[in-house]
DNA sequence: CCACATTACTTGATGCTTCAACTCTTCGCC
DNA sequence: GGCGAAGAGTTGAAGCATCAAGTAATGTGG
């Protein structure tokens, strides 16, 4: 059917409209996160993250994993967010090449106080606008398309297990 | 149901992907381009944009509706563009603040050399992955979000009509 | 037990994006 | 017809991301 690699028009249409969303929702989110509470998405995530880990300390190669980031990247953010004193960076006792991010009970605080803000937005933004078999499709979707980004599945994709942690940024 | 702003499990089940796909699915496509022609997503669409629109010119704000963005960061990556010799600028003969935008012949090659590649990648990022049921599902639930996203209706929600265009970057 | 590759992480430079400020033009209106 | 407001676009500075290179510690084969 398909000759060479040209999408048909319904994958035109699906195409066009996915690249406005990954344009645009980033855009929204970050827009609302940097007014209320100066910081990037990115940034939000990585203190989220570690808010939901039992001891709120992950090493950085384990951090930039659940985040979907380069370590490059996040040696980057963790040292800014470490200057802000959200974070503390600190050698692994167990290994000598590790460090491990903690997050600091200012940065606990931060994250507490900027989830509802953020879970709001989210709610407005995406799933206002969806159904259950809306929010069902977009799961799915977005699993299969995991699947092909992330063939290892080591990241994201398949979320920490969440038991027993503190869980505040439960957005 | 919910209380406060929080997501019940489906829909935090669903961000976290949809997440997920928003930080990587735009990494590989960047990485793609940026390996095989130098471009990033973005100056691409701008320069595919064109490349459909009859006469290959447009007004700078019109672009920027198109290609979703601002008009600093269009100009900004118009002015890269030209300096490579892809586009032109020229006030426009109609009304003196207005600058249009015109794809050159080097830069309509440039696409046409760039978009196989691409469209390939999109379609092994994504449709591969889907059925027919799920292109449907794509196309249905990030209609829903763009709704949210741009009320207004004016920016790539609804594509330009496409007819009579030179259509050389048919993704 | 010593080289060598690998892993974990950091750093600096470069480039892209955003934001605020600015210019210049057109429109509304009295 | 002239004055203020809004529209169209550009520019410069600051922040963030990415890439390439570098350091340091840890495995691994001989």
């Amino acid at each position: 059917m398909h000759e060479g690699p040209w999408l048909d028009d319904d994958e035109q249409r699906a195409w066009r409209r996915t690249a406005a969303v990954m344009t645009l929702l980033p855009a929204a989110l970050d827009a609302q996160l940097q007014r209320d509470a100066g910081l990037t998405q990115f940034s939000y995530l990585t203190l989220a993250m570690l808010s939901e880990t039992p001891g709120r300390t992950l090493p950085m190669s384990a951090l930039a994993a659940t985040v979907n980031s380069s370590l490059s990247r996040l040696s980057h953010v963790v040292a800014r967010l470490e200057s802000q004193g959200w974070v503390t960076r600190e050698p692994s006792p167990e290994s000598g090449r590790v460090t491990v991010a903690r997050l600091t009970d200012a940065g606990m605080e931060k994250v507490r106080a900027t989830a509802p803000g953020h879970a709001a937005e989210v709610r407005r933004l995406i799933f206002d606008a969806l159904d259950g078999e809306g929010v069902a499709s977009l799961a799915c979707v977005t699993a299969a398309i995991l699947g092909r980004l992330d063939p290892s599945g080591g990241l994201r994709a398949n979320p920490l297990s969440r038991e027993g942690a503190d869980r505040p940024a439960t957005e």
